[in-house]
DNA sequence: CCCTGTGAATTTGTTCACAGCT
DNA sequence: AGCTGTGAACAAATTCACAGGG
């Protein structure tokens, strides 16, 4: 199985090329790609030995077939559609946010359980009942929910999502969410983050002390 | 040196600790704090080596000299004081996020480029000049930076921030900044966090392949 | 030459397993 | 008995280092 670290870097590296291919950029080492997102040449190399494609030797990786290749690694024509609960301020900044994400990844739907804001279109995507959820989720293939509703009713939601089929969940909620192991959680702790930045602006500079042997990288994310 | 890794479980127990300290419970076990965040109880045991508190045997960990000792070792007294820089819907959803945060570690500035929201208040922060900038973080000595900048801009924000004295960044723009060493920078990448979701919602349940050893966490971060 | 792919070494993080305490 | 602290084993992730190719 596949790392969550590559993964995320694999997620990157998609990223940059479709920059590079609009820049006309035609060919890249790994080098560059790692200069990029702050890693070293030999972990770009790593992590692309998972995908199916091979560097056109002493030139480089050729963007649009490296891109290509990514691309169906993380199956970038499946169409997957995803749905918000929590039509907060987070919710609506995120609606905001992923509105221009890629084509094959949208969030179609939200929910909220204040009827105030039923019925009301947010960033093209409509604000329905909790008491839909299940029916829409369903109806729509629904396998992918953000999570952005208070903690308190986190991990009450979270077991609606489950129910209705969802396999896969972004959690904002500073909560540790009880579900079964065919569901993936992903959290985005925003307390916590800061917090660390806190500490580590306080504790930081490892660099600074003991063999400096190479670059350092100093980049961190949330996980 | 202590692990990111180990420091962001810290926050979380210290969290948990603060809930069960006001439900007036007194002693606490490794197992207990492990179901909590989805670890090992010898996990936790082993990041609690890191703060200087020694369980009671046998009755496990008395929960306010441990509360003690964490945001001790976490330097909870010390008062540090954050900006935040472009008050767009995500900005501004995270100013009334953290609001409620620890005393001891508050947003006290907003800052944009756009003229229209300066001299607004927000949440209780005060929107101003991105022309002051230097100048408030200088007098009020602030080290902490949250980037809510389009990502066209982040690279030139950060770099006036670390030249403000900023020496810890809590970034999230789709961007790997260039700082010195010596900053620390966490990113919280929304869209990759999605896309990650969307990945591991059809290629994930490790735990059903194999060998079942023990409870499988299935949970993950942003980091 | 200067690149890549990859086995081997290394470093980092987690879990095991058990002595010691109450 | 049931817990903790921790050396030792293990697993995971990263980096080294070098053969092979245009």
């Amino acid at each position: 199985m596949i790392s969550p670290q590559t993964i995320e870097r694999l997620i990157l590296y998609r990223r940059i090329l479709e920059r590079m291919r609009q820049e006309r950029v035609s060919y890249v080492y790994s080098h560059e790609l790692a200069k990029e997102i702050g890693a070293t040449a030999a972990q770009v190399r790593r992590d692309l030995m998972a995908v199916e494609y091979m560097a056109v030797a002493a030139r480089g990786y050729q963007v649009d077939a490296l891109l290509s290749a990514i691309a169906l690694f993380l199956d970038e024509d499946t169409e997957q559609r995803a749905l918000l609960v929590g039509v907060g301020h987070l919710g609506r900044a995120l609606l905001s946010h992923f509105r221009y994400s890629r084509a094959s990844l949208q969030v179609v739907a939200a929910f909220d359980q204040d009827p105030a804001c039923i019925g009301e279109v947010i960033e093209g995507c409509p604000c329905l009942s909790m008491d839909e959820l299940g029916a829409i989720a369903q109806y729509k293939q629904i396998t992918i929910a953000v999570l952005t509703v208070p903690a308190a009713a986190a991990q009450e939601v979270g077991r609606r999502l489950v129910e209705a089929g969802v396999c896969g969940i972004l959690n904002f909620a500073p909560v540790t969410l009880q579900v079964p192991d065919s569901v993936w959680v992903e959290n985005i702790d925003v307390t916590r983050s800061l917090e660390k930045v806190a500490y580590y602006s306080r504790h930081g500079d490892v660099s600074a002390s003991g063999t400096v042997k190479e670059k350092s990288p100093r980049k961190r994310n949330g996980n």
